[in-house]
DNA sequence: TTGAAAGCGCTAACAA
DNA sequence: TTGTTAGCGCTTTCAA
């Protein structure tokens, strides 16, 4: 115990200053390195802070500048594969530029999200990149974007909030996928989301509904008669999810193919597979979102629609940061990132798939 | 835009204050529950603060408190779901209890580790949870902990470090599993792990260590020859592992069973093992760290250790937290929780492996 | 029960 | 080039 160091206590700019011999403006300046300072009173400065081992306090930072270099960023479920990549991706990116992240998760849920934004706020987040639960209830983030917090989507679109997203493009990604079943010969063919069933379609997150949209626009393009009953909704419940599957598949007329929003699905799938005895792609092909590291080690081995998130979550990230440095556009814009398709072996063509015992022939449906 | 409202800015405890008619130092008490305020004062500062929206700024409060209700996270790598899962809980626990969490991640860098612990630091978290990449390396850690600064080790023990700490008791799971592989008649067990094998035993996260000592001492309960080739590390480096596994598993007398430190290097021998045509559990049986949502999934569903790292982390995060709130013991304590082995299809029995056209070497032993 | 005033550690005019 | 000083928004003695 030295000089004026109290004990416990960190060092602050003044004992600093006083060690050096300066005013603690001038040490303020050395030490945030702005405006003009001596070459040999900066010189001191450092000497002084070495021996110190002073480190500033970036909250008293942050209270003075009005700027907190933290960005907070809100998400579903950080233990799904597609997000952790894109956590991944922001805090390497963020931290690259000095920036901290602050982590929200909300579970799909929507007073959650409202909470996490109202504490995010509070600590005086710089700015936002969020996931939106909901594509209408989006109030707390727009009073946050007007209330001065720049605000990035990531991977949802929320068109009335007009700010800046990055997303892929879901619509052309499952259209392609959907098309390439039908190519195979694929006629009866399904569409399995955890996303929530009920309420109107606008409640849908973007990033299903697009898909959904795009899945009956490749139907429709091959003028394939769409069936309601083939697009099975969770609500992201893994159980209820399992048991429609099950449902769906256990039938003569079950789909010969399907497609799944995520690997989380994908994984449902192979279960209620696997206790039908149904094998893939013999019986029934699969096509997957999310090209999760396991899905190249099952057997057999699944195609699926690789997503370039962790380059996604990255430009949200710089665009965030561009903004927050003011360098920036004032119109807000929309990337879209294309997916693709990774062509493994969970597909057949429908004609080498067998019927299973049954006649395929539809008779008069009994539903 | 109304009363004494600036524009942009977010109205403060003055604001409320004077809107409420009464002193900025009793809005505070009132907005921050502390102290004595009359019942209808009280009335007239919520009603003010409703009507300006008012939202408590957390960093001003951090700055007279001293206490930032922030936890720091330091990790080496979300995008492992062992280590998602542990964020997940932590975050859940933290924010149930008023904390926020600022994740780190470092990629089992040790530079990085420090950069990331300063910047937590001057960031002025209340606490921090850390998975430590070395266990030598640790000064900055120490300081962190010296400087005032509640740390708690989550995952691998650093003893020097005298921290309370969370991990699982890889030592008896190791011998479990493979004590469960010897039962069923295996000798040649190799164990394999991603951790680097440069530098001493000592560098070894504790973790894989552990689980190195659990699976010689089963070995040598066993009374089976240890072969140090038999153990391969891959230094962080999929690739390499990759191909030091290859080249293991591709000679006549292979191990006949192996046992992965975690579900990434389970993905590694499952693509090796599918190249080289070996037949899981048939020509080789296989055991991995982690309860990853897949392992069920692959064919053959794989035995698996389960460790109840959700658990883990939401006691370490309680922990932290009461120590912070000062409800707590002074003496550093460790809690060890035990794994559990998920029987399931990639394990045979020795005897009913194919040695895969080779005489197999004349051994005496046969229990 | 309330108010006045002194900080928390730093930045940023404004003077010197 | 350096020092003085006034905040940032809140908490917290100490008086009243």
């Amino acid at each position: 115990m030295k000089e004026n160091e109290r004990v416990g206590s960190q060092p602050t700019i003044d004992d600093v200053a006083r060690v050096a011999g300066v005013s603690r403006a001038t040490a303020a300046r050395v030490l945030g390195s702005y405006g003009y300072v001596g070459a040999d009173t900066r010189k001191k400065v450092f000497a002084a802070a070495k021996k110190l081992a002073y480190q500033p306090n970036q909250l008293a930072r942050s209270m003075a500048t009005g700027r907190s270099k933290t960005i907070g960023v809100v998400i579903a479920d950080i233990e799904n594969l597609y997000f952790a990549r894109a956590i991944r991706a922001i805090t390497d990116t963020a931290s690259a530029k000095g920036f901290a992240v602050i982590l929200a998760t909300t579970d799909e849920d929507i007073a959650l999200e409202r909470e996490a934004v109202r504490v995010l706020l509070s600590k005086r987040v710089d700015g936002l990149i969020v996931s939106p639960t909901s594509s209408i209830d989006v109030d707390h983030l727009k009073r946050a974007r007007d209330g001065g917090c720049p605000l990035v989507l990531l991977d949802r679109r929320v068109p009335v909030l007009n700010a800046d997203t990055f997303a892929i493009d879901n619509y052309g990604a499952a259209h392609q996928a959907v098309a390439s079943l039908i190519a195979k010969g694929h006629q009866r063919i399904a569409l399995v989301s955890n996303a929530p069933s009920h309420g109107e379609k606008e409640y849908l997150i973007s990033s299903v509904r697009e898909r959904i949209d795009g899945y009956r626009a490749a139907l429709h393009d091959a003028n394939i008669e769409i069936d309601p009953n083939l697009v099975v909704l969770g609500g992201w419940d893994i159980e209820k999810l399992a048991e429609k599957v099950r449902r769906l598949f256990d039938t003569p007329d079950r789909p010969s193919a399907v497609l799944a929003t995520d690997s989380s699905v994908a994984l449902v799938l192979l279960n209620v597979f696997r206790n039908l005895r149904l094998v893939i792609p013999d019986e029934v092909s699969l096509i997957s979102f999310d090209d999760a590291d396991w899905t190249a080690a099952v057997t057999p081995p699944l195609t699926v629609v690789s997503q370039p998130i962790r380059e996604l979550a990255a430009a949200a990230t710089e665009d965030l940061i561009a903004r927050l440095t003011g360098e920036t556009t004032e119109t807000s814009r929309e990337t879209l990132l294309q997916a693709t398709l990774v062509v493994r072996d969970s597909v057949s063509t429908a004609s080498a798939q067998q019927p299973s015992g049954k006649v395929k022939r539809p008779r008069k449906a009994s539903k």
